[in-house]
DNA sequence: TGACAAAGTTAGGTTTGGCTAACTATTATG
DNA sequence: CATAATAGTTAGCCAAACCTAACTTTGTCA
């Protein structure tokens, strides 16, 4: 009898506003409520973009958002934000933690990853990265292993024409 | 001195271009020559939005095409397609082989990660395969042991409410 | 060969996401 | 408190991708 009640079959949302959930979440962090102008630096875009942006979050209930106002994230925002946040830190912690990318390397491939894998995969990174972990503690360290093995493999056919 | 000699700089490409260089490049492999019809298919997309890719891949140099005409790729069209599928073919390789995912659930999750996954990360990705195909070699296989890990592992922390 | 079906294209519309430039609100400061 | 600087918004524009509906070309076969 709620309206906000109507059995939501969790609403695709677009890599865009996935990013600008992940934005506002990380802002409001430190400091609660994120600031438009940060917002907009975050994600190397112009301010009225993320005007726009807001508007559409605020549309689909997962911002707390008026004109001037502060910015937060309603429940369903927040936990919409949290899952990408997560699935950002699965993907940066396998890049750099298991393939040993380095870290910046990894951020901008997590930013761009998070919106592509669903939950089947995430979690078997997940699983993944705490097998290689245990893996560790047990005495054979697969992603030390790894790196010797594709140290050794990297470097080999660098140039595929000369002799 | 040949215009098509400028220094390319490998021009980006949006993940939609890809995915049509992708599946011309797929249709092309049986029956030499995409068609129209079958790339609209191959992507669900209707007939006329094929239309409108091929004139951007004709832009970029990446397709030969003329209206009515037998759709083929150009050498650099072939290159960027044939990267793309290696990719795909990597990340759907460490899906199936290494995280022990469905098929079709891999499939899909490389359509879609293929365009976010820079050389660095895809690089390690092959090589991470080639290590674990040989640790399977050399007796103690990482991958089955993963799954052993996986299987073990998952059905936990299902219901996280209830005691 | 001539007509019809299938394939392909064009025209025109929508949505999404971004931009700049100009305007308005808020905040800070002398 | 007035005013300048900063933050935020609005308006108007553009490009990428997609769509449907209508039209044209091509190819088939009676």
């Amino acid at each position: 009898m709620d309206e906000t009640m109507k059995t939501e079959p969790v609403q695709e949302l677009s890599a865009s506003l996935e990013d600008y959930l992940e934005a506002i979440f990380n802002l409001a962090d430190e400091s609660e409520g994120a600031r438009s102008k940060d917002i907009a630096e975050a994600l190397s875009v112009a301010r009225s973009s993320v005007t726009g942006a807001l508007q559409a979050l605020r549309e689909k209930g997962l911002a707390n958002y008026r004109p001037y106002g502060c910015i937060t994230l309603t429940e369903s925002g927040q936990a919409r934000a949290a899952e990408v946040v997560r699935k950002h830190n699965i993907l940066k912690s396998f890049f750099v933690n298991v393939l040993g990318v380095d870290a910046d390397v990894a951020q901008q491939a997590a930013c761009k990853a998070e919106h592509a894998l669903g939950p089947e995969i995430i979690s078997r990174l997940l699983s993944f990265i705490k097998y290689v972990t245990e893996s560790h503690r047990h005495g054979r360290d697969v992603a030390e292993e790894f790196r010797e093995f594709h140290k050794s493999r990297s470097g080999r056919k660098a140039r595929t024409v000369e002799p």
